[in-house]
DNA sequence: CTTACCATGTAAGGCGTTACATGATTCA
DNA sequence: TGAATCATGTAACGCCTTACATGGTAAG
């Protein structure tokens, strides 16, 4: 049995959710799923018509518009693969830090430097938080009716815990390089 | 003015420091930046061809010994570039967490499953958190001769705080699904 | 009417992993 | 002498991003 590829993992996921289109998948990538998985239009809709081509997905297009517009929905064949995709053990996680590669060779460029970059990343990731936060919240209302998006509030909560540590960390960094600024 | 490949930059970065051998930057990856980058040898090799090719490095074979062993230095020219690469902003940090994505979908399978993931993850990171906190206390001794290794210091406490964020979550994380795991 | 958003897709090309292939040296 | 580690490299292949190409619809 080869190895999964990932994206078909992620698609069949949150098409086992909900009905989407591709572009509403790239949304979900782009918001839900943002910190941490990722995609493009060009790996995403190739990747949709594999599905089916496979039986995992079916597709349905709406004729009601002259606007193309595909949904796609998970078979059974399709959450059974998940599924089991879902019960081996994580292979690997990978990080690539441009933002810590940067800064681990900063004394190529100095302090003043690399505080920029650290302050760029502050700044970015104090954004981030704002959203996280929000959603945080949502969910804890929506979770007295519904269960099922303890999973999802789950993922919110470890975005929560890194970021703040990510803040936290920001603050240490800015302290030690400034001693040495001027 | 291109994209810079990341992996030329990791390269001339760790040449930067010191003269290595593919073997020993293949070692530093393994270790030293095990948290924010990784490569492999069928990328290190070429790439380290590819930096004399363009003058950015330079290589010397070792004639005393009958085991091909080639150590490679950065130029002017590659310290140059390396340098006017750490100014630049950082374009993206890029993260792809598998546990993450394995947790999301958790509804599929429930959460003992889940649980099974979580437990993996915290054993992983508990490992690796070992190797950081001791990294810190042997920089932080050899800081005070010299600084120029405080900037490797940064990303290991940057290891350091995610990590502990990590941790703190798996035990929240737990204490949630095992709420209703019977 | 024009901007933003909805919506789908392809082609080229880069980047990197895995698997393979080979051999020296050190240490128990 | 066998295992672990040192050491270099290639080939096949997969995956993904970027850039391009196209057009509908909604809201101001």
């Amino acid at each position: 049995m080869a190895t999964e590829k990932k994206l078909d993992c992620v698609i069949l996921g949150l098409l086992s959710h909900e009905q989407l289109t591709g572009y509403e998948i790239k949304k979900r990538m782009d918001t839900t799923l943002k910190y941490f998985w990722g995609a493009s239009y060009g790996s995403i809709y190739p990747t949709l018509n594999d599905l089916v081509k496979r039986d995992l997905a079916t597709k349905v297009e709406d004729k009601t518009t002259n606007r193309k517009k595909i949904t796609y929905s998970i078979t059974d064949e399709g959450r059974e693969y998940l599924r089991n995709w879902l019960k081996l053990s994580v292979e690997k996680d990978e990080l690539r830090y441009e933002t810590l590669l940067k800064l681990f060779f900063g004394n190529e460029v100095g302090p003043k430097q690399t505080l920029l970059h650290i302050k760029e990343f502050q700044f970015k990731i104090e954004g981030e938080m704002e959203y996280l936060l929000n959603s945080e919240k949502v969910l804890e209302k929506v979770l007295k009716m519904d269960s099922t998006h303890k999973y999802y509030l789950l993922t919110v909560k470890f975005g929560i815990q890194t970021y703040q540590a990510y803040l936290n960390w920001c603050k240490e960094a800015v302290m030690m390089l400034e001693k040495d600024g001027e």
